[in-house]
DNA sequence: AATCATTATGATCTATATCCGATAAATATG
DNA sequence: CATATTTATCGGATATAGATCATAATGATT
């Protein structure tokens, strides 16, 4: 339920699943999200310098969030992410 | 134990508090995450246009990380942010 | 294989982050 | 208060995001 985003590439991955979860494409998550289709991809593809306030964006068009916690508490949901 | 992320404000909230909890200032907290201290000033006030890199460097560097899950979950951790 | 939909890439432009060096403003501490 | 520490701000330089318009590359579907 939880994913972990310790960089880029997790957060673009999580982003695309939730994405294509909704069966959106990257145009429509761009409408939604104030952004343009090119954009969507280079932040799914793991961009580094995105600027916060897109990747909020992108996140509030998903109806996800970010949580801020201690780093490595060993949870079921940092297992998936070796996979 | 997780706080709510959900704008730069938050996160820049975050951030200082976790710093001070540490007893660091801005100069040692920009040190240990190779950024300035001016740097670390405008990202606990609330840039929005601060780079994804940068918010994670400070966030690994004060040994925390970001989950991304589903908004708006009722939990605990959302009363606290309202004060 | 041909077509349609989707995603990735390219060049140009404007805006702004961050670095760097310096300093002003604000906050502690004696 | 006076001073030392900490945080916020300024100017110049460099780098790159994201918008825009366009197109190439990739993936599906028949």
């Amino acid at each position: 339920m939880a994913d972990l985003a310790r960089d880029p590439k997790q957060i673009g991955n999580i982003v695309q699943r939730a994405r294509k979860k909704l069966g959106w494409n990257q145009t429509q998550l761009g409408e939604k999200s104030g952004l343009r289709q090119e954009t969507i991809s280079l932040i799914e593809t793991g961009n580094p310098a995105a600027k916060l306030e897109t990747i909020l964006a992108v996140l509030g068009a998903l109806d996800l969030e970010f949580q801020i916690m201690p780093r490595s508490k060993g949870q079921a949901s940092d297992i998936e992410d070796i996979f």
